[in-house]
DNA sequence: CATGAATGAGGCTTCATTCAT
DNA sequence: AATGAATGAAGCCTCATTCAT
């Protein structure tokens, strides 16, 4: 949420649109929240679902019982983190589905994908979580992948919940590319690896 | 095991090579290796490595003891499990390598992959055991990949770790298509997934 | 955090250096330190490093996750109880190391140990924790020898490593001497075993 | 038990006077009670009481259940080797508290003991067993002791039993000098030790 | 009788979760 | 409301002892 730079604009009386589903916090409260769901992001991109929780605490510089104030469970704190990264992902498909084009707009969803997957070491686990991808995912890759379908340039017969499990297939593979998080994926690889399944995308001879 | 390259030597007196690796064992052992064995090959398959030791035993119906008879940790068991599902597909790789069609011979042993792999939940972990699959694989790997490429019918540029990490992929997303063992995959999803990673593997356009 | 390297500026505000090796522990965690320390000590005492973990945080009052919360393994643990102990006689040494005479100061120290030794049985088991009883003690116990030595009042040729060595045996022969920590050690034995050592000590006729 | 040198003397018909303690067992079955006391011997003395059953068993070159068929527990089985040890230093002394110089065959005993005792790591274990140095012990140290004291070798006012907590003491005192079995006592160190303890076993002055 | 495989209790340690401060 | 200490249920593994072969 970006402070204005300049400008008399009193913001007097606007009444702030929080987001419907969290109920009015405190300023630090909000931000110790913040400060966890960052934490948590980082530590299960590095180490998978099994970072223990107190790693997460400390990376947020609180303790653990402040993380159960604000998730009930390290379980429901996972599901937040991938329900975040999710709904990245969604806004960023909505956008790239108002393209005029509509082939490199669903190629270039799925490169943007294949990019930030290199170092996301959770979503392979995020698919024990039922529900994180729902609608808003499947029809924001419903029109992506149907303009691409219509415009010729990937292959029929193929739905939204066949592309997110190739999408997560693509990140596991990705994954296991680079065991190590340490020592980052071979870009070369990386793009051997991605045009193998985006050419098997394209509409077949 | 090389063979001579030339000369009439005929290899008299050699003893019958008996199955070396395995040790003479008591009945009621092996019988018991076995449970072992299949009961963790099930349980990995179903859960992961993160399934219970004690849970291994008891579906084999022994101690955890007696697990500990047979393999010197949990890792050793998984490897040994992992090991022998890997040889399996080694010698299915090389029996299809000398086989006349190379195109078909690789494509149809990535569909025995892709047939195999629903119900197989255990193989991505496999990657954290290095030397599982080690230069046994890559080599019959070669052989059916070199073939295919040339006799054309394989993309050109990828090499047999390429496939290695390709394989591991496939098998991520078949599972990640059937999450729940009990459900099987549903054969007409698996299949058009399968067409699509073939098909990127095919030569571009 | 540099200091400015000249100038005349008094030091004004430093904080009172308090003890450095302490961090400051909530009362209650401080008080559930010493129970297991407590704890520790009377158990290690009584039945040596085999004691079973879950018996000392047992006898503290505490779950055996308290007992990791302050010592990272048993190993830890033990090593901090033999520490303490040692650390009070090294203190003791040097004391008395600062007397005016010689031959009494080391004998009243070898005397205290004597007395101290019926109820600590746990000190023969601390020589397998390396540099527990490191250069401290060496370098106190060497101003005791040495200036016993001088003073005619110890044999010659032996060293403050040959003298832990027969301290430990003696923390062994007392204990031998009483088994049982319950029935404690009758004084006239005792004092008849520190006078055999005692009188080897001296300078041979 | 020292054998007659020479002479025709022929053992025909003497009914071996096998130890009253002991049924008759088929020969095979005594040699491999012999073999378990032999293994379990060397083993405790390398690694204490906490050596497994297992490698007990393996040393001698049986199964573990022959070890249960011939002694009821590990236990049992530790006592019994520390009887036979202890048994052979009976038969030692006795034989010492013949000679005619009463000084000498105490402390040269004593010697015996020291040298000894760097390899026999169980022996500060022992003290644990209760009666397993009983009367016959107690005797024969008293004839030895009571001979030195009668030739004014040694220090009045100590008894056998005195000695013998002195004797373990400095059986525990010598291991604790060299704490890695593998790396020998050294010599020099031993008879330092050795040295002051004699000493202070001599009348004072 | 010997063998060595099987058992299962128990040891150390980790970590999600709760609770006193 | 935050903190971080305490809890206690597992998890992996060892090993004395029992039992089928």
């Amino acid at each position: 949420m970006p402070e204005p730079q300049s400008g008399p604009k009193p913001a007097v009386g606007q009444p702030a649109p929080t987001a419907p589903a969290e109920p009015k916090l405190r300023a630090d409260a909000r931000r110790n929240r913040e400060k966890v769901l960052r934490a948590a992001r980082d530590a299960f991109a590095q180490s998978g679902y099994d970072v223990p929780l107190d790693e997460i605490a400390a990376r947020a510089g609180v303790g653990a019982g402040t993380v159960y104030r604000h998730f009930p469970s390290k379980e429901a704190l996972f599901e937040a983190v991938i329900t975040a990264r999710v709904t990245d992902l969604v806004a960023d498909a909505e956008a790239r589905a108002a393209s005029a084009e509509p082939g490199p707009a669903f190629f270039g969803f799925l490169e943007r994908i294949a990019t930030e997957a290199t170092d996301k070491r959770d979503l392979p686990d995020a698919i024990a979580i039922p529900g994180a991808l729902s609608d808003a995912v499947r029809s924001a890759l419903d029109r992506l992948l149907t303009g691409a379908q219509a415009a010729g340039a990937v292959r029929p017969g193929i739905s939204a919940p066949d592309l997110i499990i190739l999408f997560k297939g693509m990140f596991a593979t990705l994954h296991q590319a680079a065991p190590d998080p340490a020592t980052p994926l071979d870009p070369a690889l990386r793009d051997r690896l991605f045009a193998i399944i985006a050419d098997g995308l394209r509409p077949p001879r």
